[in-house]
DNA sequence: GAAATAGTGTCTGTTAGACACTATCAG
DNA sequence: CTGATAGTGTCTAACAGACACTATTTC
């Protein structure tokens, strides 16, 4: 006879806000870990898949839809959880400079956004996930285009390349960075100007809907 | 109330045998998909590891330990098996020439390896997750050396080079692949010599263990 | 000496990385 | 005209890809 277990997803929640990578935490209400900080997450119920249950959680959490959502890793160790055997499935999420700000219908518990810098103690074996995430997003940045998900639709190339540089954790040169941009062509140049700020206006961009595939043809993707 | 689910460790276990790329399967004897081929696997006890599981049926279904394992993927949608909620944890092996001949302690089932250009029909969601086995396959070849867990601990370049073109599905270069493993100085050349074959013979050489971030940094690994 | 595979070097086009000045706007 | 950020081009070193002949062994 085979054991059951409990599964619950839990979803590390990345956006970039006020110039650096946060992450979503709540506080825990109750036992175990009662107080102490925790990426976000829940059972999944009955009959419910498991990706369909990491984006209801972060619909709960942050009222937001529609954003970049990606498996990242199954937690099973026995110990992991004082309350059994419970098994996680963690998934990351991008937010979108814009959705970010909303921390709405939080279900009573305390929710906040963290600097990746500058994190509290974690629930559980939750600093490891969180460690493996942001392994995860620094990788997937330099072949993929999951950055331009933490960015509004419109953005300019600075804003951009603050992106890259935020994840990456190192300065990169502007004119290489827009170079590589242009021989990729994944980015097209809008008539809007980004007018805040006391200097010239920016030009504002979007992303350039490619496949996977192309992108692979046009060779590896973002090593600035 | 929580539900709970069943949970189950599949392993997509591979090796280089006779020229090709194979994936070891076995025969299902009972229902559901009686008779069907699918992925070795099998529930993950009270109180077992993830990893463990996949271990423990790694053994019993080929007898071997000390073989590259990796999680892959965790396959959850209410669906993919009849008798209920069962929720896969897919990992992948990798094993070395020789151990592959020894399909052993086989269970009492039917195991055999199949070519992977000529697979049955499979079980379950099997076939989805046989493909994303082979996708991880090739893409991290590229960039680390799992690549060489598919060879005895030595081997001669010709060997590595047909592995490399197996998995990559293309002809490589031989003189540009030796002078990639040469630049990277991931290889250790030996006294000895392989005698095999009425020709002239070729040396041997070992992989040359280097830590994860000295191969990052001499760059991206493998792209011949 | 024939068959079979091992082993070796060069040239060329592309790409990554370093580097500094002019342009445009608000106030 | 000052302050602040946007936007733009060149040179160099490293690397990837194409390509063909000689060396060593067995039989």
């Amino acid at each position: 006879v085979e054991p059951s277990v409990r599964l619950t997803v839990d979803i590390v929640i990345f956006a970039v806000r006020s110039g650096s990578l946060q992450v979503l935490l709540i506080r825990r209400g109750i036992e175990p870990f009662r107080g102490a900080w925790a990426i976000p997450g829940g059972f999944v119920l009955d009959g419910e898949g498991l990706e369909d249950a990491a984006r209801r959680e972060l619909r709960e959490e942050t009222g937001v839809e529609e954003v970049y959502l990606e498996q990242l890793y199954t937690f099973g160790d026995p110990g992991r959880d004082p309350r059994g055997r419970v098994v996680s499935v963690a998934y990351f999420a991008l937010l979108s400079g814009e959705g970010s700000t909303l921390v709405a219908g939080t279900d009573a518990a305390e929710a906040a956004w963290w600097r990746m810098d500058q994190l509290p103690d974690l629930a559980f074996d939750h600093a490891p996930i969180l460690a493996y995430a942001l392994d995860r997003l620094r990788n997937k940045i330099e072949y993929t285009t999951v950055g331009f998900q933490l960015l509004p639709e419109k953005f300019s190339l600075t804003a951009l390349q603050r992106v890259y540089e935020m994840i990456l954790g190192r300065p990169l040169d502007k004119r290489n960075f827009r170079r590589k941009l242009t021989v990729l062509q994944i980015v097209k140049p809008l008539k809007e100007l980004d007018r805040t700020g006391n200097h010239r206006p920016a030009r504002l961009y979007q992303l350039r809907k490619l496949s996977p595939e192309k992108l692979r043809d046009r060779g590896v993707l973002m090593p600035f």
